[in-house]
DNA sequence: GTTCCGCATGAATCGATAG
DNA sequence: ACTATCGATTCATGCGGAA
């Protein structure tokens, strides 16, 4: 444990059971994979697990009343594999079953607190455009769970990576900016207004809170990505350093792995359904050859957690 | 329960121990008083409790340990006192105890269930203005937790009544109107953009989500009220009619008591500090002075959740 | 009258110090 | 070792006075 600094760099990966895996995502059960990798060599997971269903489905047909039972051997895994100062992100939302909101999440967190698991924080994701529909005696969901769970009470965590712009008017004007806007003010060294946004970071930045807002990636052509890339992003950024391990154990449509790419991380994925690893692996490819150019720019700025 | 509709009138309001201390802030133990309410007589329950603390105070000294056992016996008062058809509104958060998320409050939504309450929904309240500072493990806290109990799936809901202008969604469109788009607006007809706005506020209101974007009343001098008018006042018009009873157990600075005055609700606030029963008994028959005018401007506007 | 600046004010949390 | 107290840190908000 003393030798923290060390392995938080590559040398981990040179692991052979990690090795194996290291930059791919993995078709299977995330119990099986993880058997093959040694215990504490990951630096961070942060996964969206398939959410407790009512229907039995191919993929996410979990019952309500099954979840708790089904979730806690994989986290233990977790556990395992997750360096001592390594976190665990857990992206999850108990719908509504019977008229109520259904326990499971928050069983989960005591069964887990049981296992060893430190509940270190609850982050709140406001999802800024959340799915449409009525119903007499409920509103729509327009938020989700972001659960922080850690080994020990001191854990790796890098806090000015995602400094965002202080509030008000600054922060409207970055985040009415389109990524396209980015790239070129970016690009063109001199007056414009990425510039501008470096004066910023060393004036007017202040730490965000434990509330995100960020909107869901609605209908991106391939793939419905629920978990949208600048979930993984940020907490990647807080929670590792360059070079660094992120795991994924539900990665579905790849979003984790993506953003590991783009800041220049070591990634593993596991997925159950064939399909999904070969939709994500095709997307990170994609990364993969734009991210040079990303891998600067993110890592400079990109920093804001949504509006306010 | 048939007579549901008669009930949510103010004839309840002859019972002979609820006329004692109707539309009154009483001192003392809310276990106490509450057993001069008739049972099945109160239409909602919109509190913030002391939370727990970590130290002794004269106000809300209890211990995260403690809390549990604290608030159940209480909590069974409520539902006794509860029509069948009302709600119950729990603000509450946990704080950081020894580097972790205390469990009290998820234990209390387990406990409380066991006794027969409905955990219906978890609404999430966004504190624009959190408390500073900064730690080495830990973001600011943000946001809190509104928690929706019922004694049964059939509840009294009046959505139409908390339907906010679509405002921020028009404001969005603006902005992300090209230039040339904004200059040919401007242009035309010289009063231009902002009336075309004012025109979509009158218009389009949309239902509310979970997620309410509101500051506390920090700031304010007369009565620092972390627990902002606004919130009581989106529930009481949400969960009642004009002429339905409202009660908060531990009231604090009177905010609920406020807003069931502007909204022409009646009241019954108890709190066990005799200072905060006289500062808001006074603070409340300043609202009752000026509330003729406010009852009807109030209750045909002022619908809107914060931001969004 | 507007706008702008300064200032007080928080449901906070951690780590150190003291009993 | 365990518990109580204290200092340091930090930012959105609304008020009041000033330009």
């Amino acid at each position: 444990m003393g030798m923290i600094r060390e392995d938080s760099r590559s040398t981990q990966a040179s692991q052979r059971g990690l090795r194996r895996h290291l930059d791919e995502i993995v078709h299977g059960d995330c119990e099986d994979v993880l058997k093959e990798v040694p215990e504490d060599s990951i630096d961070l997971i942060v996964t969206s697990p398939p959410y407790a269903d009512q229907r039995k489905k191919s993929y996410g047909g979990i019952r309500p009343d099954d979840y708790v039972e089904w979730f806690l051997p994989k986290a233990d895994h977790f556990f395992r594999v997750l360096k001592p100062e390594g976190t665990f992100i857990l992206n999850i939302k108990e719908p509504a079953v019977n008229g109520e909101r259904h326990t499971y999440v928050i069983e989960l967190i005591l069964e887990m607190r049981r296992r060893g698991w430190l509940w270190t924080e609850e982050f709140m994701w406001h999802k800024k455009n959340s799915y449409p529909g009525k119903w007499p005696n409920r509103f729509r969901n327009n938020w989700e769970r972001l659960l922080q769970f850690n080994k020990q009470k001191q854990f790796k965590m890098l806090q000015e990576a995602v400094m965002a712009p202080v509030g008000g008017w600054a922060k409207n004007r970055l985040a009415n900016l389109s990524d396209t806007d980015k790239v070129r003010d970016e690009s063109r060294a001199g007056s414009g207004f990425g510039k501008r946004v470096a004066n910023w970071i060393d004036r007017e930045m202040v730490y965000p809170t434990n509330v995100l807002h960020l909107a869901t990636e609605s209908s991106n052509k391939q793939h419905s990505a629920v978990f949208p890339v600048a979930l993984p992003r940020w907490f990647i950024k807080l929670f590792t350093e360059p070079g660094d391990i992120v795991l994924d154990p539900f990665i579905g449509s790849g979003s984790t792995a993506v953003a590991a790419v783009e800041l220049g991380r070591h990634y593993l994925g596991i997925d159950i359904n064939r399909e999904f690893t070969e939709l994500s692996n095709r997307r990170v490819k994609k990364t993969q050859m734009r991210v040079p150019s990303l891998a600067e720019r993110r890592s400079t700025y990109y920093g804001d957690n949504g509006c306010q």
